[in-house]
RNA sequence: GGGCGCUUAGCUCAGCGGUAGAGCGCUCGCCUUACACGCGAGAUGUCACAGGUUCAAAUCCUGUAGCGCCCACCA
C-alpha cells in the first residue's frame, strides 16, 4: 500500500523533479484579480555583473518565504523579478574583459559596439542569475520577469526625467564629481572607497606681494593642484595672519597673483601652518569656499584623462603625478619649498577601476531635493514625509533614522555618468557660441514652433549659463546662451527636427539608481495604465539590505510619490548581513564570500533556505564560518583569517597534501588549479530537519494501512492527542505572528522545535504502542496524519522541496485528512491553505499535565541511565501522585522500558517502596525506582547529599528573598506567590531527599 | 568625528525585568523494526567591564573597552 520512501532525504531529486511540477501548474504565475487580494513584492534586482552570493541567498529566501506564506493565506501573490543593467559594474566588466581578450579599449570599439557587447553579456549573465534563484525555489512569477534596461522600463525612466526636466526638477550644473580618469567616468561617493596610501605631505611658501621677505606657508598633498590655486585661506581670528588679509601673494609657478582671504570653516588655526591653498576645481573643501567667495574665481587645470590641461601653462599635457614632481622641483628651484614628509594619505580610489578619484569638475545633471522656492515641500521633504506618518514602515523601525537623517541633508542627487551602457539622457542640446541675431531669432522660432506643435512631447530650457571656468579666465562677464530640449519618450519625430537644428543628444547615461528608482511601478508598465499596475501598486513589502536604505530605498519613495502620488511599497524589511567567521562582511575584494549553489549542493536547497531563514535575527548580523572541501580528497579545511587578508589564491589541503583554489562566488582566474566547494556546518541544521520531517513522514506512510478519514471528537481525545493539538494550534499562531513581524528566526525556531522536540520525540514515540493496538489505531492514524498535515503547511514557506515531496506522497495514501473533520487535501502543498486552528484547541491545562508527563518519563529515564540498566531489566517504580496521574504514568508505561512493577502510594499502596531504589525528587511527585541488584549505595549517598546542597542554598535563597520586607510589598502577588509555592515544594523535597539518604544510610 | 548595532556555554546564536537556553562540539549509553543527517541521558556560563535605577537586572539607564556596519571628514 503505502509509498515507500527511501530511508533519507534527496534534495537534488526533490529540487528536480517539484521545479518542474510548479512550473507546469503555473502556481506562481499572478494575474490581476479584483476578487482577491493582492500580495506584492517587487524582487531588488541583482546586478548582471555577478554571481549569487550569500546575500542574494537571505534576501530571496526571504521574500520567498513572505509571497509562499501569503499565498497560502489566499493572497493573490505576485513576486516579481527581474536584473538590474548595474551602469559602471557591468561596462568595467566587459570593458576589461575585451581589453585581456583583444587588447582593445571601448574607444576602439566605439560606443555601439560596445553596448551590443554589453547585451551579449547580459543576456548571459542574466539567465545565469535567475536560473539560481530558481535552484532557490523563489516562487517568482518569471514571465514577468523584467530588465532595468528593457523596452518597458526605458520608457518610464524617459517619462520620469520628462516630467521632471519639465517641472524644474531637473537641472544641469557644474559641479566636483568624484572622477574617474581611468575610466573617464564620475562615479558615485558609495562607488568609491577610501584606503590609506603612502604619500607625501610638502610645505611650500607664497611670497607676498607688496611685502619684501613675507611669506605665507602652507601644506598640501597635491602640490600640482598650486596651478590652479585662486587664493589662500587663512582663519580670521588667526593673530598670525590678521594683518596679511586682502594682500595678494604670487604663485610662483605662473606668475598668478592670488589673494589672500579669510574663511573662518576652511581654515583651521590649530592644523597645519593654519593657512590653506585654495583649489576650487579640485577640492570639496575648496569648492565649497569658492562658493562663499566667488569672486576668488576657479581654474580647472586637469583634462578628462588625468592630464593637465592648458590651464597648466608649461605642464599642460603631463600625467598629473609627472607634473606634481616637475612642480615640486620647480618650486624647490626657486627657493619656495619648506620640506616634504613622508605620509600615509587616505585615498580615495574607484571602486571600479582601482584608480585614484580626482576630484573634477564637470558638466553634470541632478536631481533638485531641496525644498521649492514657493515653500512647498521639494522632493526631499516629500519623501521624508511619507516615513514619518507612516505610510512607509520600516522593519525593525530604528532604519527609518537613517532614511529621515540622510534625506535631511538634502543634497542634490547627482545623476548623470559618463557611460555608454544604460539609459542616455533624453536632451539634446544646442551649445554654439552665440551667433547673428537673424539666425538665432530663426532657430527660436522654429522651437517656438515645435513647441506648440508637440506641446506634450518637448520641453525646452533657454538659459543663460555662465561657464565658471571660462568666464573667469577668457571672457570676462561673457555669457553663452544654451538651449537644453527634453524630448519624451514618443517624440521621434522631434529628435529629428532638433539634430537638424544642430541640436546634439547628450552623450551621457543616467546613474543607475535612477531606473531603479522606478522599479517598483516601471515593472508593472507604468507610464501606461496598465491593469497590473492599477491592481498590484503600492506592493506589499520591499526587502533588503541596510546599505541601500539611502540609495535605493529612499528613491524609489521619491519616484513612486512624484509619478503616482502614492508609496511604492507599505513596508520595508531590512534584513541583517552575512558576514565571515571573522565578523566582517563579505565581498568580492576581500574574497571571502560563498557560493549558494555549494551549499545547495551539498546540503540542498531546503537547507540553505532553512539557514537563511534562522540567521534572520532583528538585531545581529551572522558569521558564517567555512570550510574549503579539498576537490581531491574531500578534506574539509576551514578558511582562516590569514587566508582572508592574503587573498589566498592556493591552498594546500592538509590531508592529502595537493594545492587546490579556495572557492566562493568569485574565484580567481586560475585554470590551473581545481576550485574547492564550500561547506559550512551551518546548513547541517537545516539539512538535518529536512531529514527528519522526511523519516516522521516516513514512518507515518508504514503505518498507514487501514487509514480511514473520520471526524474526531477533540473532547474525547486521549491526553497525548489533546496535547499535540493544543501544541500545533499554539505554534502555528506563533509563526503567523512572527511572520507578521518578520521576525524569521523564530519562525525557524518554532517549526523546528515543535516538529523535532514534540511531533517527533513525544507525538510520534507515544502512537507505536496505539498503532499496534487496533481499537486505538484508527483514531491515532487520524490525529497523526492530521497534524503532519499541519506541519508541512507550516514548513512549506521555509522549505517547499521537502514540504512538497512529502504533501505528494501524503495524499497519495491519505488524500482525506486533517483536524477535527477531515477534507481532500489541495493538489500542492504551495496552494495548501495556511493553518489557522480555533483557539479552543488551545489548553494550558493539558500542556501543563503533559509537561509533567514528561518530566516523570525524563526521571526515570535518567535514573536507568545513571545505573546503566539495560533494555532486559525490569524496574520496579513507585511514585507519590494523584490518581489522574497515575493513570497517565501507566499509559506512559513503554517509555520507560520494561517494568516489573508500577505503583502509586495516592493510588492504592498496593507496591512497597523498594528497597534498593534510586530517588527522584520532581516538582510534581516523588518516585522510587527499584534497582535490586544494580544500586551503589554509596554513590546515591553521595549524589543525594550533592542535591540536598543544591537544594538548600537554593531555599536559603528564596527563604531570604521572602523575608525581605520591600519584596512582599512591592513585587506582585503572583510572583510571591509562586515564590512561596517554591518554597513549599522544596521543603517537600528535601524531607524526601533526607528520609531517603537516612533509608540508604541504614541500608 | 557622527549615527546604528554587537559583546551570553569551546563555536554559531536565541532570550531582553522575576531561579540561564538551542544547534554544533564534548562525556556516557544505544544499530530500540521512521531517521546514526538518528535515539536516550549528562557536563559546561561572575550573561564584556564599571557604576546606577528596582524588592528583583543577562534583560532598563549612564559610562568604559573591544568588534562590526553606515555616513561625514582628514590642507
Amino acid at each position: 500500500m503505502a509509498t515507500e520512501l527511501d530511508k533519507t532525504y534527496d534534495p537534488k531529486a526533490a529540487q528536480q523533479k517539484w521545479l518542474k511540477f510548479w512550473e507546469e501548474r503555473r502556481y506562481f504565475h499572478s494575474e490581476p484579480d479584483p476578487a482577491r487580494k493582492p500580495f506584492t513584492i517587487v524582487i531588488p534586482p541583482p546586478n548582471v555583473t555577478g554571481a549569487l552570493h550569500m546575500g542574494h541567498a537571505l534576501n530571496n529566501t526571504l521574500q520567498d518565504v513572505l509571497i509562499r506564506w501569503r499565498r497560502m493565506q489566499g493572497y493573490n501573490a505576485l513576486w516579481m523579478p527581474g536584473t538590474d543593467h548595474a551602469g559602471i559594474g557591468t561596462q568595467a566588466v566587459v570593458e576589461k574583459r575585451i581589453f585581456a581578450e583583444e587588447k582593445k579599449t571601448r574607444h576602439d570599439l566605439g560606443r555601439e559596439e560596445l553596448v551590443r557587447r554589453i547585451w551579449q553579456w547580459k543576456d548571459q549573465y542574466e539567465k545565469r542569475i535567475l536560473d539560481q534563484l530558481k535552484q532557490m525555489g523563489c516562487s517568482c512569477d518569471w514571465a514577468r520577469t523584467r530588465f532595468t534596461l528593457d523596452e518597458v522600463c526605458a520608457r518610464a525612466v524617459r517619462e520620469t526625467f520628462f516630467r521632471m526636466f519639465r517641472d524644474g526638477y531637473i537641472y544641469r550644473g557644474k559641479r566636483l564629481v568624484n572622477w574617474d580618469a581611468h575610466l573617464q567616468t564620475s562615479v558615485a561617493d558609495d562607488e568609491t572607497y577610501t584606503e590609506d596610501t603612502k604619500g607625501g605631505f610638502w610645505t611650500f611658501k607664497y611670497p607676498v606681494n607688496g611685502m619684501p621677505d613675507t611669506f605665507i606657508r602652507f601644506s598640501t598633498t597635491r602640490p600640482e593642484t598650486m596651478l590652479g590655486d585662486t587664493a589662500v585661506c587663512v582663519h580670521p581670528g588667526d593673530e598670525r595672519y590678521k594683518h596679511l588679509i586682502g594682500k595678494t601673494v604670487t604663485i610662483p609657478l605662473n606668475g598668478r597673483e592670488i589673494p589672500i582671504i579669510a574663511d573662518g570653516i576652511l581654515a583651521d588655526p590649530e592644523l597645519g601652518t593654519g593657512a590653506v591653498k585654495v583649489t576650487p576645481a579640485h577640492d570639496p573643501n575648496d569648492y565649497a569656499c569658492w562658493q562663499r567667495h566667488p569672486e576668488i574665481g576657479i581654474i580647472n587645470i586637469l583634462n578628462p584623462d588625468g592630464t593637465l590641461s592648458e590651464n597648466g601653462g608649461k605642464y599642460a599635457g603631463q600625467d598629473r603625478y609627472k607634473a606634481r614632481d616637475a612642480v615640486v622641483k620647480e618650486m624647490e628651484e626657486k627657493g619656495f619649498f619648506e620640506g616634504k614628509e613622508d605620509r600615509m594619505v587616505p585615498l580615495k580610489y574607484s571602486d571600479r577601476s582601482k584608480t585614484p578619484i580626482e576630484p573634477y569638475l564637470s558638466d553634470q545633471w541632478f536631481v533638485k531635493m531641496a525644498d521649492r522656492d514657493d515653500g512647498k515641500p521639494g522632493l526631499a521633504q516629500m519623501t521624508m514625509d511619507a516615513v514619518s506618518d507612516g505610510r512607509v514602515r520600516f522593519f525593525p523601525e530604528r532604519y527609518a533614522k537613517s532614511y529621515l537623517d540622510w534625506l535631511g541633508e538634502k543634497r542634490d542627487w547627482c545623476i548623470s555618468r559618463q557611460l555608454w551602457w544604460g539609459h542616455r539622457i533624453p536632451v539634446w542640446k544646442l551649445d554654439e557660441p552665440p551667433g547673428t541675431p537673424e539666425k538665432e531669432e530663426s532657430r527660436n522660432n522654429r522651437l517656438i514652433e515645435l513647441q506648440s506643435q508637440y506641446p506634450d512631447k518637448i520641453v525646452v530650457h533657454a538659459q543663460a549659463i555662465r561657464d565658471e571656468v571660462e568666464s573667469k579666465t577668457k571672457h570676462p562677464g561673457s555669457f553663452f546662451a544654451l538651449y537644453l530640449a527634453c524630448v519624451a519618450p514618443d517624440g521621434r519625430g522631434i529628435e529629428e527636427e532638433l539634430e537638424a537644428l544642430g541640436f546634439v543628444q547628450d552623450p551621457d547615461v543616467l546613474d543607475t539608481w535612477f531606473s531603479s528608482a522606478l522599479w517598483p511601478h516601471s515593472t508593472l508598465g507604468w507610464p501606461e495604465p496598465t491593469p497590473e499596475l492599477k491592481y498590484y501598486y503600492p506592493t506589499s513589502v520591499l526587502v533588503t539590505n541596510r546599505d541601500i536604505i539611502t540609495l535605493w530605498v529612499a528613491r524609489m519613495v521619491l519616484t513612486g510619490l512624484y509619478n503616482l502620488n502614492e508609496v511604492p511599497f507599505r513596508h520595508v524589511y531590512i534584513h541583517p548581513k552575512v558576514m565571515d567567521a571573522f565578523g566582517e562582511g563579505m565581498s568580492k575584494s576581500k574574497g571571502n564570500g560563498v557560493d549558494p549553489l555549494d551549499i545547495i549542493d551539498l546540503y540542498g536547497a531546503d537547507a540553505l533556505r532553512y539557514g537563511m531563514v534562522a540567521i534572520a535575527t532583528e538585531t545581529q548580523d551572522s558569521r558564517m564560518p567555512v570550510a574549503n572541501l579539498c576537490p581531491h580528497c574531500g578534506e574539509k579545511v576551514p578558511v582562516k583569517q590569514e587566508h582572508m587578508y592574503m587573498r589566498t589564491k592556493k591552498l594546500t589541503c592538509p590531508k592529502c597534501k595537493k594545492p587546490f583554489r579556495p572557492g566562493g562566488p568569485w574565484p580567481q582566474d586560475d585554470p590551473e588549479l581545481p576550485t574547492a566547494k564550500q561547506a559550512s556546518d551551518r546548513f547541517e541544521i537545516g539539512r538535518n530537519f529536512a531529514n527528519k520531517l522526511w523519516n516522521a513522514t516516513r514512518f507515518l506512510l508504514m503505518n498507514l494501512e487501514g487509514y480511514t478519514p473520520a471526524t474526531v471528537n477533540l473532547a474525547e481525545l486521549p491526553t497525548e492527542d489533546r496535547w499535540i493539538v493544543s501544541r500545533l494550534a499554539t505554534t502555528a499562531r506563533e509563526v503567523t505572528a512572527a511572520l507578521e513581524g518578520y521576525r524569521f528566526a523564530e519562525v525557524a525556531r518554532l517549526v523546528y522545535d515543535f516538529t523535532w522536540s514534540e511531533f517527533c520525540d513525544w507525538y510520534i514515540e507515544m502512537s507505536k504502542g496505539r498503532l499496534q493496538d487496533p481499537a486505538a489505531r484508527p483514531l491515532a492514524q487520524r490525529v497523526l496524519v492530521g497534524v503532519l498535515d499541519g506541519i508541512l503547511r507550516l514548513v512549506q514557506p521555509v522549505m517547499p522541496f521537502v514540504a512538497e515531496s512529502l504533501w505528494q506522497a501524503l495524499n497519495e495514501v491519505a488524500p482525506e485528512r486533517g483536524l477535527p473533520t477531515p477534507s481532500r487535501a489541495e493538489e500542492s502543498v504551495c496552494i495548501a491553505k495556511w493553518p489557522d486552528y480555533p483557539a479552543e484547541w488551545i489548553s494550558s491545562t493539558v500542556e501543563a499535565r503533559f509537561a509533567r508527563m514528561q518530566e516523570l518519563v525524563r526521571s526515570v529515564r535518567e535514573v536507568r541511565n545513571r545505573y546503566q540498566v539495560d533494555s532486559q531489566h525490569k524496574l520496579t517504580v513507585v511514585v507519590k501522585c494523584t490518581q489522574a496521574v497515575m493513570m497517565d504514568f501507566v499509559a506512559l508505561a513503554p517509555f520507560i522500558g520494561p517494568l516489573a512493577r508500577i505503583g502509586s502510594f495516592e493510588a492504592g499502596p498496593d507496591v512497597a517502596k523498594p528497597k534498593q531504589s534510586a530517588t527522584i525528587v520532581r516538582p510534581d511527585f516523588e518516585a522510587f525506582v527499584g534497582l535490586a541488584g544494580l544500586i551503589d549505595p554509596a554513590a546515591e549517598v553521595k549524589r543525594g547529599e550533592k542535591q540536598l546542597a543544591d537544594m538548600r542554598k537554593q531555599l536559603a535563597g528564596l527563604t531570604a528573598k521572602l523575608g525581605n520586607e520591600s519584596y512582599r510589598k512591592n513585587a506582585p502577588a503572583e510572583v510571591v506567590k509562586e515564590t512561596e509555592e517554591k518554597v513549599a515544594e522544596i521543603e517537600g523535597q528535601i524531607r524526601v531527599l533526607e528520609q531517603t539518604l537516612k533509608d540508604l544510610q541504614e541500608g
